[in-house]
DNA sequence: CTATCAATTATCCAACCGCATAATAAGGCC
DNA sequence: GGCCTTATTATGCGGTTGGATAATTGATAG
């Protein structure tokens, strides 16, 4: 009697593990936290959903896996890019704002799967975890960097600059994500450069777009 | 035979949507989309499950009609402030910015929920008009805002201006909502006023808050 | 070539989901 | 006070969910 049985190959572990959360991550941006279902992740990932329990305790653990594979995937990259920076302070820092606002880390998909595990960030220990040591890890990078550039150290005023600098590039890279295209390619590195700069009362942009027609602001009508 | 039937009374029809739109919210707020099922929308709401139906021709459009009214909420709020602000423009765009980095738009609750219905957004039409329409009229506002504060109207610089002063909003507003009291109270507020003036050329704290002791830069060190 | 082991599939289960429909009673009207 | 409308409750249904367990089979070692 033919088996209808699927037929399959053994894989190691980290190959499966990998895909079960790229497919884990692929659903979640498309279709929500509520479209990652047990069966259509592992549909996605080409198995059968039994084996997820044989890599992952539960669903829940393989939701904290993906959320943590996310995020160590867009710190990866900032320090990948600091470690291939310049030394001159001014350029670190505009080298990190502009990583910051460009793909991959400014990607479609990136609100999204952000969004989405917010919520679980809420509740499960282990995800708020990760949430709070990539979070600070990121705003203790910046304000490390303003105090290279500033070259003083008065900890109010660097956590305060640092703040502020934070929620730029936050703000920048959700309007980058959500509205892909309604900016040019470099408009929101440019602008993120910009604004960083007129809060550090340094010219961050100057040094890497000289070109650039349109200053953020004019200074001039405004000043007097 | 005594009947164990829930017993009720009737309410009119405001009262019960409103009662089943809060419902929800509060559900979202504290469990993402996932734990706002009908039956604990309605447990929440003192009603039964089927009452839902008798409301919402479907609890997708439950759904839309909490994002909508938490939309509205949001909105009016911004509208009421500028409704009773100055005439100056300088004071305008200041209140512009405290009542966006204030309560109730900062609440705790505030960012999980908008986190949890980006995804509705994405697919829901109707949901994805409500947030185009909510979302462009508030960095609409805030250019012309600008515009009346600047004096000039050069819409492509007028265009970049609004997107960078709506990132440093929005980035605040997000770091107020996740930690709360990470903050001093009006903390939030004077460092979106001074970073939004820094990037206008303009200070738009010193009116409001001429005391704060700690500038958002000294620009002494950086500009020689 | 065969035995062994565990990676993988297949099957089952209790709980829950949104939704439909029938039964009931609350409250206004005359 | 009896009646009528309909807001509300109660109950049931088909489908899906995450998880548990049993059956199979691919790879590997000897």
């Amino acid at each position: 009697m033919p088996s209808d049985r699927k037929p399959y190959h053994r894989a190691d572990e980290d190959t499966r593990r990998h895909a079960l959360i790229n497919a884990t991550l692929a659903l979640v941006a498309e279709g929500g936290a509520q479209a990652a279902t047990v069966r259509a992740i592992a549909h996605k990932a080409g198995v059968t959903s039994g084996l997820i329990r044989h890599y992952f305790s539960s669903k829940d653990h393989l939701m904290a896996a993906a959320y943590a594979h996310l995020m160590h995937r867009m710190t990866a990259h900032s320090a990948a890019v600091l470690r291939t920076a310049p030394h001159d302070p001014k350029a670190r820092l505009a080298a990190f704002v502009t990583a910051a606002l460009s793909p991959p880390v400014v990607d479609g998909e990136a609100l999204v799967l952000w969004a989405a595990f917010l919520q679980e960030t809420h509740r499960d220990p282990a995800m708020r975890q990760t949430h709070a040591q990539t979070y600070l890890a990121f705003r203790d990078q910046l304000q490390s960097l303003i105090a290279d550039l500033l070259g003083h150290s008065d900890a109010q005023a660097l956590r305060r600059l640092a703040i502020a600098c934070n929620a730029v590039i936050d703000g920048l890279w959700m309007e980058g994500c959500a509205l892909p295209n309604a900016f040019a390619p470099e408009e929101l590195v440019d602008l993120g450069l910009r604004a960083v700069g007129a809060i550090l009362g340094t010219d961050l942009a100057g040094g890497l777009l000289q070109t650039s027609p349109l200053p953020l602001t004019t200074n001039m009508e405004v000043q007097a």
